[in-house]
DNA sequence: ATAATTAATGACCAATGGGTCAGCAAGCTT
DNA sequence: AAGCTTGCTGACCCATTGGTCATTAATTAT
């Protein structure tokens, strides 16, 4: 009946940290999230958490990384496959992708990052590097082909993609204030993406 | 030499107190400020802060409504004085208005809002009562009497006025989190300004 | 089996910071 | 000028919590 009082497990640990850490700075935010709190929900004491991982801060670090990374994949991916014509791939993969967002894990990172950027320089460095200016990048990219081929014209939307995820950060920031007086977000997001076609189509 | 080593003086207490905590929040954020911080601001030991504000949120919910107030004020008074028409309006006093946004106070509230809402629900209600459901009503208003004297077509923008405010959105949170990369905010809220007004026009 | 290795524990430490309060002194009253 | 009220101070208290480390026990090697 030695039921063993814990296994060994090194190679899951990290990951297993990683998400009861990103459920409880979901729910709590990062400064309100006790270390304690963390690994009992990971199911592991707190000593073996500052085993992997040095201070609460570079768990910090590492919860967005771990969030933010299969996302950006996500998006290039769908990016670099599809086929369809600018304003087809707008209005349908494009679409979908960014009416997502606003229930995703990307909105916890977003809270996070507005609330801790300040004191995490390297940190946004890196969100920018990999998730920002690619994305952007992308973006450019999109309206640029669909200039190319006569889709569109060149207007200010080329210099400002930013104006896609305008309504999608007003999304994410309207859920995380006003939780429950709702908005109809995926109209929100799709009437801007009529609007911006609208006004760049050749 | 009998310097008095300070002065009463009970009515300016509270408002310098408030001023230096709103200093404070904007530079640290609510979390990090130490209440000993903004008494050392303010020019006043802590002790005297605690006699005119019970607990930190009770000081940091008197800086909120501080700030909003006026600023909510200047909104409703610019909209009632003004006789343009509709769209003259959002091209003029409007577009300026929210020009000015994101670089005045309103962004650091925007940023306390959403890094401190979970935990004040009461706060969100005032600032649901005081800003957002007012702004949004007035815009609501606008687009209405501009449907009504024929100068814009009914469509899925009068039920979502957030699509004004959306570009502004973004570039506040632009502006927290990517300080230093520069954005063209004024381009940004302008082009959609242009957008909306080309969707809507009759 | 026995020893060696190291994943894992949890009691503990030290610093931080919100909040208190006994006493001091500015300035008013008589 | 003496006394009184109260705005104001700053030393202090103590709960919280990030981080440490001596110890334990699961696993592997011999």
């Amino acid at each position: 009946m030695g039921q063993p009082r814990y296994q060994r497990r090194k190679e899951d640990r990290p990951q297993e940290i990683t998400e009861a850490a990103f459920a409880a700075f979901a729910e709590k935010g990062f400064t309100a999230t006790k270390v304690e709190e963390v690994a009992r929900r990971a199911g592991v004491s707190k000593g073996l958490l500052y085993l992997y991982f040095k201070t609460k801060e570079e768990l910090f670090k590492a919860v967005i990384r771990s969030v933010v990374t299969p996302r950006v994949d996500e998006l290039t991916r769908t990016l670099e496959r599809s086929e369809l014509g600018a304003e087809a791939f707008i209005r349908g993969p494009l679409l979908a992708f960014m009416q997502r967002l606003p229930g995703s894990p990307a909105s916890v990172v977003v809270r996070l990052m507005i609330s801790e950027a300040p004191k995490h320089p390297d940190l946004v460095e890196y969100y920018w590097q990999n998730v920002a200016s690619r994305g952007l990048g992308a973006l450019r990219q999109l309206l640029d082909r669909g200039v190319a081929n006569g889709e569109f014209r060149r207007s200010a939307v080329n210099d400002l993609p930013q104006l896609f995820l305008a309504p999608v950060m007003m999304s994410i920031v309207w859920g995380i204030v006003f939780a429950d007086r709702s908005l109809d977000t995926d109209k929100l997001i799709e009437t801007q993406a009529d609007m911006i076609l609208a006004y760049i189509k050749a």
